[in-house]
DNA sequence: AAAGTATGTAACCAAAAGGTAACAACCAAA
DNA sequence: TTTGGTTGTTACCTTTTGGTTACATACTTT
């Protein structure tokens, strides 16, 4: 019998991120996480107190909202600068499963940690439109309007596409589909910023 | 003693609904339906076979989609068209509490009913999209894809606002939120065919 | 009225999930 | 080396959920 703290809690929180990639935060439960790390419940107890202390230091180790920068402004004008905004939010949803299963928990659960990252999500979001409505003189509202009607289709659509091939006819599993609506995207900023 | 099957199936389905009402389908199970309908478990087993083929039942009989007649073209040309037609998708998730519920139990869940579902849903959105397209001289590709830009985002918005009130600055629970959203589209569209 | 069928009830069972108590093994410091 | 705390294991408990069996009560048809 081997003893160290550490590393049994790395299994731990390895299992539950194994868990989530595959079924989602609602997986997560004390006997899955037991049968997928191999140690013991007790210890779960122990070390984490309780499954959503566990998955508050999960979420709290992985930083979801600092991996993308959003504060750099490029040189190329509002119009280059909104696209690539949206592009770079499409591609981290993409590249990203647990993104993906975070929002889906999101829309079923309520609790600090969730409010937390609604705290972090919402001073970026804030940014970028203060960004754009500043560089282009458009309102405020309007940025913030525009701006959700994005990236909440794109929350949506990613989330959809993991039980679902087909939206509106855009193979959403596809990059063919996601590179349609990143068309869309461009099509709009283009008459909108003309 | 009563007895009234006929009766009997209308309390289950009614204690559905308003489980389905308050908690959303993830929360309709056999204890659950006993629970508050007072109906004892085997008849529900017998009147229904299973969850699952009671939940069809209760799909069934709703129609969600029957209800919106979006073939109707008004006179007034593209424009207003589309702003109507999308007007009506908040209008319709707005009033609808279990429509919501609905689209959320869509992102954990696969069946014949949901699929059943994204069949008629696809129907109409094709033929949403013909409409605009052929009438606006657009690429179909591109209608889809704002076409989902907004279908997908006020989707998301309202599942979101029922677990959160603010969205980018848009107070999603309140018509004040819902409005600028509006604005926004209306905004999008006179861009897109002016 | 008797028989047969449809409807309803009570009690029970098994599996899965969350949770804890009690003990065994290990390590480190006195 | 003994003592005390940390780490790990075993075994158990409770609750919840899904599902069934056996029986009682009502209705209907002949």
């Amino acid at each position: 019998m081997v003893k160290n703290r550490e590393l049994t809690e790395q299994k731990i929180l390895a299992a539950v991120e194994q868990i989530i990639e595959k079924d989602g935060f609602e997986a997560v439960g004390v006997n899955a996480v037991t049968a997928v790390s191999g140690v013991n419940k007790v210890l779960i107890y122990r070390y984490f107190g309780s499954i959503d202390n566990l998955l508050a230091k999960y979420i709290e180790q992985k930083d979801f909202w600092l991996v993308n920068d959003f504060t750099v402004i490029p040189e190329n004008g509002v119009k280059d600068f909104a696209k690539e905004i949206f592009h770079q939010y499409i591609n981290m949803l993409k590249s990203s499963p647990i993104l993906r299963k975070l929002y889906r928990w999101e829309l079923t659960t309520n609790n600090p940690v969730i409010e937390n990252i609604r705290k972090q999500r919402e001073e970026i979001g804030l940014q970028i439109i203060e960004a754009v409505s500043e560089m282009s003189g458009q309102d405020k509202k309007l940025v913030a309007a525009i701006s959700s009607l994005i990236t909440g289709s794109v929350s949506y659509l990613y989330m959809l596409s993991e039980n679902c091939d087909v939206y509106n006819s855009l193979l959403i599993n596809e990059d063919s589909g996601w590179n349609t609506l990143k068309e869309g995207i461009d099509f709009m900023f283009n008459k909108i910023f003309a």
